[in-house]
DNA sequence: TGTTAGCACTCTAATTGGTTGAGTGCTAAC
DNA sequence: GTTAGCACTCAACCAATTAGAGTGCTAACA
């Protein structure tokens, strides 16, 4: 048995009516939707067909037809482009070029859920390729230097040193020289042990200063080890039924709050090279455990070169996927002109 | 009417049943409970006179009593000493000292959720009576330079300045020199406006980098106006039927989620100066909007000379306030100690 | 051969009414 | 002041019923 174009246009008519109403959908709803004009009876049997075939379940013996993962699957690959959607009157987007890049991304979830009525997510950017681009030792107290450590991508790193007794300021321009002149410009890579011993002995009585700082720099450019991800719209979970039994929240909750769990998405957002910009994972394909009742949408924006990160939307199977698409193409858009000006 | 002593004893035995039970405590529960030694009518009386007096409510008709706001409040003050707990063993809190604050407070969070099963929060140190320290700018790029500004505690502020025209290393020195020796030992009231304005004419066409740098200098000191926030264990919330239908859920996660919604507490907690340590705000007592059906209980802690933060779980009014305490306090003194030694 | 009308059947959801049990308030007696 | 006793209330539970949506199947139709 073959999926033929009846059965195509069927299957659509079945998934857009529960899209639309979360309600499984009868065989008499589709006879009247759809301008096929089969009676329902005819419907029924291409149901029954469309069940065999897997793209519809039933819910129990005597309800209507509800899409399954494989349903939804090629809704999104196949059906959804090709429905002219009524253009929307959409909350405007607006994104302040804010100072303060937290501030930012959290305004940018926020936004993400309120507008779409799903769970939002947002991931700080992970700097990539990072090389060294400066390091700046001054005294701040008697005993304690500060370094600065600024890599590519402006990511700063400050880390307090304690030291025994006091440097001159002479002592300090020269380890600072000596720290520059021999790691500026290099990636993580680049510095090996070698080197490292080499200044340490130049620094003689400072070397500890230099493992210091040598533990800094490795730290900053790890920045992504404990990556930044900036959660809203929790609540929305509550607005679909299929989530909101305590179980089922309880754990979608707790994965929000530990948001290191979110960061599979993450990850595999950012792997995926050929990445056409926007992911959709729909019920088991997803990465993150306990988020199996779940589609989740993601997209890739870049804000600086090589600066990615990952926005994406958490909701029900049954979410309106052109409209967390649309909404995500927006914000991306936005983050990826933000720093590119 | 008075609260005489038989009163109280019911009172008492109420409350704590109620506090164990989570079900409406009827008379002749209490007739039992107590070696009072009362048959259950005379509790009924006794009991319509606590309800009089505002101690007890009735959730309904022919439903037994749960304490109100002001019973709870009574038992707080004055029974919850009395109660010689029994010593119970409790998962041991360890907190390694970590280098990276965040991890370390997001950890504490997850121990007192753990620990309690109620919801926890903690706030980063705020940095008080804050004096500037230590200026440094430096050349990063040939028209990007970097501002360090490090305030009293050591709070560290990076910002970076994009300059129009690349400055020369001597200029650089002079604007380093110029601004530290005019700001450095200053509080945020010390700097005025006539001093900035000096300071400009003196920088002459380098006044944007002043200006710039005077700002950075004006967010590193009111630092507070970001205060982070960490939470765990908004599942909990599940735990407890009076919180966890939709709409109350929902409110509570939310404030959870905004946690500056959660400031307040932190504000309220830290403005207390004869602060004894511990603060519980029940019912209606707190601060923090969309909580009115919890009770919340609060420490403050010291990191450092003037470096206070708040630590506080949030949970049903009928929570077990001696173990949250115990618990609280126990975090408080390793907090306190951890930067002490 | 594909389509349809019709019918028996299934299952859920909502409604109803009855029962149980915990708990109360009140009164009269101790 | 205390208590026994009784009538009363109310939520919670259970079983039975009903209504309605929807199905699968069969037989007739074009």
């Amino acid at each position: 048995m073959q999926l033929d174009e009846r059965k195509y246009t069927i299957l659509q008519a079945i998934i857009r009516t529960y899209l639309e109403t979360g309600e499984p959908v009868g065989s008499r709803t589709i006879s009247k939707y759809t301008d096929l004009n089969l009676s329902s009876a005819t419907i029924r049997n291409e149901m029954a067909d469309l069940e065999e075939l897997g793209y519809i379940l039933q819910p129990h013996t005597s309800a209507g037809r509800i899409p399954s993962d494989k349903g939804y699957r090629l809704y999104v690959d196949k059906m959804m482009e090709e429905k002219e959607r009524e253009v929307e009157e959409m909350k405007e987007i607006l994104l302040e070029k804010e100072d303060k890049m937290d501030h930012l991304l959290k305004q940018a979830a926020r936004m993400l859920a309120t507008n779409t009525e799903y769970a939002a997510m947002v991931s700080a950017p992970q700097y990539h390729r990072n090389k060294l681009k400066f390091i700046q030792l001054s005294r701040v107290d008697f005993n304690q230097i500060l370094a600065v450590i600024v890599v590519e991508g402006n990511v700063i790193k400050n880390r307090m040193l304690t030291v025994a007794e006091g440097l001159s300021d002479e002592t300090l321009l020269k380890l600072n020289i000596l720290l520059n002149t021999h790691l500026n410009g290099l990636s993580m890579e680049q510095i090996n042990l070698g080197m490292i011993a080499a200044m340490k002995q130049q620094a003689g009585i400072h070397s500890d200063i230099v493992a210091g700082v040598i533990d800094a720099v490795a730290e900053a450019i790890k920045a992504d080890e404990d990556l930044e991800i900036y959660t809203s719209g929790t609540k929305n979970f509550f607005k679909y039924p299929e989530l909101s039994d305590h179980e089922r929240a309880s754990e979608l909750i707790t994965t929000f709050e530990e948001k290191q769990l979110l960061s599979e998405l993450v990850q595999d957002n950012l792997a995926d090279e050929n990445n056409t910009g926007i992911q959709v994972y729909i019920g088991n394909e997803t990465p993150v455990q306990g988020m199996r009742d779940c589609s989740i949408v993601t997209a890739t924006y870049e804000l600086d070169e090589g600066m990615k990160g990952t926005i994406g939307i958490i909701g029900p199977k049954r979410m309106d996927y052109e409209k967390v698409v649309k909404n995500l193409k927006l914000l991306k858009n936005q983050l990826d002109d933000l720093y590119r000006k």
